[in-house]
DNA sequence: TGTACATCAGTGAACGCGCGTTCACTGATGTAC
DNA sequence: TGTACATCAGTGAACGCGCGTTCACTGATGTAC
């Protein structure tokens, strides 16, 4: 066969994509080469054309998961409407029984972490730029004047988040995984209201970020 | 070989400790039966002895991983000094970087949650109840008039808690890895600090589970 | 007291199976002449 | 314009290996007589 020009760089894709929902529905290491490559659409001797190992493309998978998941908090952010805090339309979204219940679809850090953590040193780089990325996102969406604080605070508030979905879904009760999604967000949402003065007195500094 | 009587079940309980420690560390499904039975200092054969399959296994580990960390956080509660308030003591012990590099002897939430969530239906019952059991004893010793109230606020500083560490765990950077324990438990602090008002107005009410 | 047998926690070879990875091959199209 | 060949993304059989699980066996001690 021959292919159009960009065939390959598009099938590459299509198997990250395919790898990234996979991986987060399954686990990395319940998926294997050949049920993948299936997903794809592919036969699973052809895997090794794109990667050099099923490692390269669990770190490539997680890169891409991130990245995804980065624009969508970005996109959160910018839908906050004119006076409410952007950080409270994440955690909402976050923290919802969608996001809980589709997890194919969900962020790869609750996810992915434990087993990322655990082993593959590519793949636990990229969650660590990804992260660093996502945190700058949501620190430059946050409340308070000096910006180690907007940091620390968005650091604070993605452990609840990833915290709060990993417990809800390992709870085999309904109702409990609902309560434990309630509870967090209700407490995320009463902090940010809690630190609305200092939001208000930041108003009309000079952007960081902004383009 | 004839054995004392009380063997088997000293041995069952080994298996169950061995298995607990290295499912942490390395992940339920990357530790084979045989494996495991050779940490305990037994043939793999054996295994089944003892156990129907490895699922039960993980069961009886993660229930025994989750029973030992409520009886840790029981004793960091006893432990607050007077005025201090216990919730504090635990996140302060929970968020160490300690609890972090040692997975071994740690929380099994962070680090089995994920697996546990995407199988292994008697796992992921064991695993609620004895969430609820941990979240019952950050309750009582919570601040709150209200006990609903009470059991949200456990709630909430539980994700928190595993999801800081499961963060702190997969980053590769360990300033940022610190940084991420540090913010965290700052924000829970804090947290609770301004409900120490509701707190001292709470003192001296009837016990509800004291003994 | 001595002998034959039952017990049963633990042993280790063996089972079928699926894994990650390799490699000789396919075949529609682009290029050389 | 027509023919021979190079290209290379994708195919599928095969590899060595380790998995969870099974099962015939071991052998020190307790019990029956």
């Amino acid at each position: 066969l021959r292919y159009p020009a960009g065939h390959k760089a598009q099938t590459f894709r299509r198997i990250v994509e395919t790898a990234c929902r996979c991986f987060r529905r399954q686990g990395i290491n319940e998926v294997s080469v050949a049920e993948l490559m299936a997903s794809a659409g592919l036969s699973h001797g052809g895997f090794y054309a794109h990667f050099a190992s099923k490692d390269a493309l669990v770190a490539a998978a997680v890169g891409h998961g991130l990245d995804v998941k980065r624009h969508l908090v970005e996109d959160w952010v910018a839908s906050a409407e004119r006076g409410e805090n952007p950080i409270a339309v994440v955690v909402r979204n976050y923290l919802s029984t969608q996001h809980r219940d589709n997890i194919g679809d969900g962020c790869p850090l609750p996810a992915l972490s434990a087993e990322i953590a655990r082993g593959n040193p590519v793949a636990r780089t990229v969650l660590t730029e990804k992260l660093m990325a996502l945190v700058a996102v949501l620190a430059e969406a946050g409340p308070f004047d000096d910006s180690a604080q907007r940091e620390a605070s968005a650091i604070a508030v993605l452990s609840t988040l990833v915290g709060a979905i990993l417990l809800a879904r390992a709870t085999n009760d309904s109702r409990y995984s609902d309560e434990i999604l309630r509870a967090s967000r209700e407490m995320l949402l009463k902090s940010l209201r809690s630190t609305a003065v200092s939001k208000r007195r930041r108003a009309k500094k000079q952007p960081q970020l902004s383009g």
